[in-house]
DNA sequence: AGCACGCCGACT
DNA sequence: GTCGGCGTGCTC
């Protein structure tokens, strides 16, 4: 009797075993129905055996096998089964991830158009699917931007590549990472190949498209993220799956499409947080990725201006290979970045003298300006200086933000919001004040500052819809706007070629925070929201105001070195052993009370303390956002110099902790490899 | 996670 | 006398 494996979305990390005398070998990768306790679910087969360790009499009979797509390959098995490990999650969770939510349901998309050229049936794990090769796939039909010498030797290293090997592409805003990923990409489908794009958000997948789409007109793109409908999304999951589609470009979820014929992977901004999800399975798409590529044995590229430190690391240790883009390519200059002393002056509403003249400055001149400021809203807290009473959130440890706007106080965290009251709650003062600046209060600065100017402000409150966003940058580009004022949604990916200003306002917070990654953020935003400014033929300014102007951070971002403040925190960090000359792993529980997650946090200290062989376990503590929808927060941190031995731990710590009967009302989850802390 | 069963308060 | 609260136990 056949005995069937399979993968359901429940969060208990084992397998189960159906009946099933009417399956052989080619059903493992198919979709199943099953009965599942009182009801049925659709889960995986992920192994067929001739045994169970189920006492038979117990197994049921599965219900439908469903035979009506491709069975799911080998190594897009071996994908999930390795983040299953990795990350400590059960394989049906996994799965169930990994494939679009139609698919998962056990449904099908209706396939609208017939592929171009009949593809043979289910093609399996590896490379070439007869017929297409043979399509006729014009790439390159427009004249194509000559590549500078730096470009050049990428290309030539990238094309070069036949086997897995990972690498760094180093190269400023502007240098031509996305000429390089192109030009790699068009030889990967000139033989025949299939290639995966990697970027950081959905905002930005539809002007890549459009450049993708229009550079290799007969290949076949494909997009994956979130915010697609569902049968589109499935769709493309079947079409990366027959090998029909030639590329596919997405978020970190496009990490999980099966490509029978991949020959390269493309990591776009590779240092970005988003790339790592934050709840559900905690996986971080860079690096499951490159495990990908190795699996496939398949070059990978790793792009960034201010590559994250991990892999800043592994590149100068050899580990992957540099490739530097040392200049702009489309512009002369880099952006000249000043900081502006702001101890020994009175400041306007937040502003220096310095940056309100470059900005009168660029008025006269009919230029652009960008002031960023990374917090939205009006101000961040709403205070009674009298009594001492502050807006606070009561679900949360945060303060409602002021939005003035909208006349609303409002939860950053949770989303609560209340109106602004008329007096102070608890003294009956009617003149309760705004303390610190966002977003709006600098619009509203501006906007009496100077009469003339247009100031348009950038945030996720004023572009909280993809239209509303579109609209924002469609009046930016034809030039209705003289100041933006903006908060790190400006930063990415878009071109404003009269933009010549940017001003950093309330910078030095993210310097001194308690998150040891807080100066790498805070570097790589500073430095991707300075290379907006001076593109086309206009040289850019950069003034960071700053109340540390001798900060190394500072004087490395002004001498556009990278590499020297990448050395110096790589140099603090192995001192203090954080990442990456450690692993790390955040054990989190919430609950009602705090003492009952730190409890639970401790027992299972204690339950972890006779596995913990070359791991360090520290005290459960308090997370940082303390509570949060009325949930308290603590967490635990555990810590190893070597990756396997921490993996080996987590895995015998994680089957005690599964089997463990938790209190009511306490959630746990654990994090492989936090970014957060 | 669902979805049951299972014993204690306010309702037709 | 029941409807229903969510505590705990199971899912091949």
């Amino acid at each position: 009797m056949n005995i069937l494996r399979v993968a359901l979305d429940v969060p208990l990390p084992r397998l189960f075993d159906y009946l099933a005398p009417n399956s052989d070998e080619s059903d493992i990768g198919r979709r199943v129905d099953v009965p599942f306790g009182k009801g049925s679910k659709t889960g995986i087969i992920v192994g067929l055996s001739a045994e169970s360790e189920q006492p038979e009499n117990r197994l049921k009979a599965v219900g439908a096998i469903l035979r009506d797509m491709p069975a799911l390959p080998p190594d897009w098995l071996a994908l999930c089964e390795f983040c299953a490990r990795y990350y400590q999650t059960p394989l049906g969770e996994v799965t169930s991830f990994a494939l679009p939510p139609m698919l998962r349901r056990g449904k099908l998309p209706r396939m609208p158009k017939a592929p171009a050229v009949a593809v043979s049936p289910a093609p399996s794990s590896r490379d070439t699917v007869p017929g297409v090769e043979a399509r006729d796939m014009t790439f390159a039909a427009t004249a194509l931007p000559a590549l500078l010498p730096a470009q050049q030797a990428a290309v030539a290293a990238l094309t070069a590549a036949r086997e897995f090997q990972t690498f760094l592409l180093h190269g400023v805003t502007g240098s031509g990472k996305t000429e390089v990923y192109l030009r790699a990409i068009a030889e990967v489908l000139a033989g025949g190949g299939q290639a995966l794009m990697l970027v950081p958000e959905i905002a930005l997948t539809p002007q890549l498209e459009s450049r993708v789409a229009a550079r290799f007109p007969g290949a076949q793109v494909v997009c994956a993220n979130s915010g697609m409908a569902d049968a589109a999304r499935a769709r493309g999951f079947l079409d990366a799956q027959a090998g029909r589609a030639d590329i596919v470009l997405g978020t970190r979820l496009a990490v999980f499409m099966p490509l029978p014929r991949l020959r390269l992977i493309v990591v776009d901004e590779e240092h970005d947080a988003s790339f790592k999800q934050q709840e559900g399975l905690r996986y971080s798409a860079r690096d499951v990725a490159i495990w990908r590529a190795q699996q496939r044995n398949i070059p990978i590229v790793l792009g960034s201006a201010t590559p994250s430190l991990e892999t800043f690391h592994h590149a100068g240790g050899g580990r992957y290979r540099l490739l530097e883009l040392p200049e702009r390519a489309v512009a002369e200059d880099m952006p000249s970045v000043r900081v502006v002393d702001t101890r020994r002056q009175k400041l306007q509403e937040g502003l220096s003298a310095e940056l309100l003249g470059a900005l009168e400055l660029r008025l006269e001149r009919g230029e652009q300006s960008l002031v960023f400021l990374n917090r939205r809203g009006y101000a961040p807290v709403l205070a009674c200086p009298p009594c001492g009473w502050i807006s606070r959130c009561r679900r949360c440890a945060a303060n409602l933000v002021l939005h003035l706007a909208d006349r609303r106080l409002r939860c950053h965290h949770c989303g609560f919001e209340a109106a602004i009251p008329r007096a102070c709650p608890d003294c009956g003062n009617v003149d309760l004040l705004p303390f610190g600046r966002g977003t709006q209060r600098l619009e509203a600065m501006l906007g009496e500052r100077f009469p003339q100017a247009r100031v348009l402000r950038i945030d996720r409150d004023s572009a909280s819809t993809p239209k509303k966003w579109q609209a924002l940058l469609a009046s930016i580009h034809d030039g209705e706007a003289d100041i933006l004022v903006g908060t790190q949604m400006l930063a990415k990916g878009h071109d404003f070629p009269r933009l010549t200003l940017v001003g950093a306002v309330g910078a030095d917070a993210a310097l001194f925070a308690a998150d040891f990654r807080a100066p790498e953020r805070l570097f790589a935003q500073l430095m991707q929201v300075g290379g907006r400014s001076g593109r086309a033929a206009l040289p850019g300014e950069v003034l960071i105001q700053t109340e540390h102007p001798q900060h190394p951070l500072y004087r490395a971002l002004q001498a556009h070195d990278y590499a020297s403040f990448a050395l110096s925190q790589l140099a603090e960090r192995r001192i203090a052993g954080f990442p990456p000359f450690s692993f790390q792993a955040m054990l989190r529980a919430e609950a009602r009370e705090m003492a009952q997650a730190l409890d639970f946090l401790a027992t299972a200290r204690a339950a972890a303390e006779p596995l913990a062989a070359e791991v360090t376990l520290y005290d459960p503590v308090p997370m940082r956002m303390q509570r949060l929808m009325a949930l308290e927060r603590g967490q635990l941190l555990v810590e190893s110099l070597s990756r396997p031995a921490l993996q080996a731990f987590l895995g015998k710590w994680m089957e005690r902790l599964y089997t463990q009967k938790m209190p009511a009302g306490l959630r746990w989850h654990l994090d492989v490899d936090p970014l957060e802390f």
